[in-house]
DNA sequence: TTGGAATGTCAACAAGGCTGACATAAAATC
DNA sequence: GATTTTATGTCAGCCTTGTTGACATTCCAA
């Protein structure tokens, strides 16, 4: 009797669609706890999940422009701009014009900016620690391995540009 | 030196941060292809996400009632009554009075909605079986096992209830 | 110098969350 | 039998965060 659901690709159609049903609902119900402490922290400040990408990602990526940002959210610069636009009114986010290119606005947090996302990464960091130590070091491996795999390759390359070769 | 940032649970705060970091990415990044074909999927139909929440739950819990829906979804009735009835309207739901409780509904997929929750399923199975292929069978055990100790301990009682104790 | 890309802004709209208030029917309780 | 509680639905209105479309500005490049 198969139960892995990786192995069975062929022959038993119905278990492994079964098995998938699990393994979606826990994904649903896996990131429902991811987001649920910083959502609950945003509310607070008035703000959304957006504006806690924003953060993120400037945070990640220090004097990136609107463009790339955009690119990386995959949002439109409307949509992108209302939430920067109060990031930026609110002082937790400086866009400076850009020197070679003035069209260009260069983004960084100021320290408001990486307070609050510090204090953001780390309620959002206790629970992935939390789940980490139950589940274990290999079972941690697993999970970041197959979160890769999951991505879109091009979001993946992008992801890859910002975490490692700046900008 | 570590690079877990499981074991450096002190000593390394900030590498370890930085580890948590692109955790936190590749989970945003693959929960979006984890949701991409079926959006694209179910805005060809007119609906969204949150109806293919509906129609996967009343699925794996046949005959289960709004309550209870309700407590899985975790939304307010008025949100979830908005998307059930235009799945009742169109077809894909089918709402029975109670037998015995007549205050009831008990909701069932009609064999369009059957058809339709297959769709959505197929597509979405087939990314996460794509990368399950890649990571291989021992990184997927693991993410199974981290993507549990994620969730909400309360919702996960619910959970397993649902897939299977019945009801 | 002029056309086209990049950027930002305004307006309007939609999905899908939310709250509050209220109606109905049925069950449960007193 | 009257009252209260429960399950459900519905109306109205609000918020966040997506979307398009239109348009101004700025700059680069042909």
């Amino acid at each position: 009797m198969k139960t892995t659901g990786v192995s069975a690709a062929h022959g038993d159609g119905l278990a492994e669609r079964e098995a998938l049903h699990r393994v979606s609902e826990a994904m649903f119900f896996a990131y429902r706890g991811f987001t649920a402490d910083p959502d609950r922290m945003l509310q607070e400040h008035g703000y959304g999940r957006a504006h806690h990408r924003a953060l993120h990602f400037i945070h990640r990526a220090p004097g990136t422009t609107v463009n790339n940002l955009l690119d990386i959210l995959g949002v439109t610069k409307q949509s992108l701009n209302r939430v920067l636009r109060t990031l930026v009114e609110d002082g937790l986010v400086d866009a400076r014009v850009g020197d070679r290119d003035r069209r260009e606005r260069h983004l960084h947090l100021t320290v408001a900016g990486e307070t609050l996302n510090r204090d953001l990464s780390e309620v959002q960091g206790e629970r992935l620690n939390a789940a980490f130590a139950i589940a274990g070091e290999d079972a941690v491996t697993g999970f970041k391995t197959v979160l890769e795999a999951m991505m879109d390759p091009d979001l993946r390359r992008r992801f890859i540009e910002v975490a490692e070769g700046r900008k």
